[in-house]
DNA sequence: TCAGAGCTATACTGATCGGTAAAGTTGACG
DNA sequence: CGTCAACTTTACCGATCAGTATAGCTCTGA
């Protein structure tokens, strides 16, 4: 990524996450970049490809920080509800929730490569909560990975709504685990 | 309401729920509606007034459905759940998630009316629940509350996701008010 | 030295956006 | 009969939309 092109993600994902995606043209977010509009077509050809590149680079950072929160974890029964615990520092001061699932909301149609990005992200996580309870010897990891992420994203919805659930949905999903141990 | 402005408001669900609201311009509304542009403005005055009127109507028929699904329970215990059974019926074929969750993502202004319309409906449904929970005699019902709430829009969430969590939640969230009586 | 990549500047396209102007039609009710 | 409200028709407003055209600038690397 040439220099423009990072200021032009970083510009749009500010934008994107806080006015919504179809509300932000093109020419706010060059002119917020700092950059020419024929730079940012040269770069990314179209709105579309900025938008899938704005939600790629927030996954990328979203699963460095929870395999950082995994990782500082002491044992595998607490690293099961790490992503939990990650969500408490992932913006926790923004009232905007999730912008994965902002961004399915926003654009309907299943083409749209922000699709990918944000379904992939979600399996992903679902995959990993399976995993982690495998590894902390849980007897359903499966069932206990839907749950665990019905609890996450149910956070996450929440907290659009004004609604802070984190600190209850965390009990809520350690006492699960605990169960299954 | 006029025989006009309930086709627009017919039209505008249509077309908010499946395409987004941003995306959907005044134009298309009209005519789909079979409905003059001046009409829509003499009967509502501003787009925003029909995404109100929009999610008004969604919310009136929601709260009567889960009305209906409390009545139709046989004791006060399966009552506490019933607005998850409700879910069932909702929308069941529908991959769009909730309509009120998708038009906070969409409208970032807390100044917009279709905010009051969405927060107000969850906050009824948070106080629902607490009600449900008290009359079962749950020990805590505003905790619990709390986690119904979220698995609620867990489900609501992961179903803009193509993942079906309904049967999965519904199983907990029954444990749940179980293991409070 | 010179070619090419990255970038700027200004101007433009046709389409669509939310919203309005002005004037006319229809049907119900007093 | 007359009136009023609901509704229609056509045309328009300035702004913004995503995307393109053309031309020129600057720095790097072979």
């Amino acid at each position: 990524m040439t220099p423009a092109a990072r200021r032009i993600v970083a510009a749009a994902e500010e934008l994107f996450y806080h006015r919504g995606i179809t509300a932000v043209g093109v020419d706010l977010i060059a002119e917020h970049s700092g950059v020419t509009k024929r730079t940012l077509y040269n770069q990314f050809g179209s709105k579309d490809q900025v938008v899938a590149a704005y939600l790629a680079g927030r996954d990328r950072r979203w699963r460095a920080l929870v395999r950082a929160t995994i990782d500082s974890c002491g044992d595998s029964l607490e690293a099961v509800t790490a992503p939990l615990v990650a969500l408490q520092d992932w913006s926790a001061a923004s009232t905007r929730g999730c912008a994965f699932l902002n961004a399915l909301a926003e654009l309907p149609d299943p083409a749209h490569p922000a699709h990918r990005v944000a379904a992939d992200q979600k399996l992903w996580l679902r995959a990993l909560f399976e995993e982690l309870a495998g590894l902390a010897g849980c007897s359903d990891p499966a069932t206990l990975a839907v749950r665990l992420l019905v609890l996450h994203e149910g956070v996450l919805a929440t907290r659009l709504l004004g609604i802070d659930t984190l600190a209850e949905s965390t009990a809520l999903a350690r006492s699960l685990v605990r169960a299954q141990t």
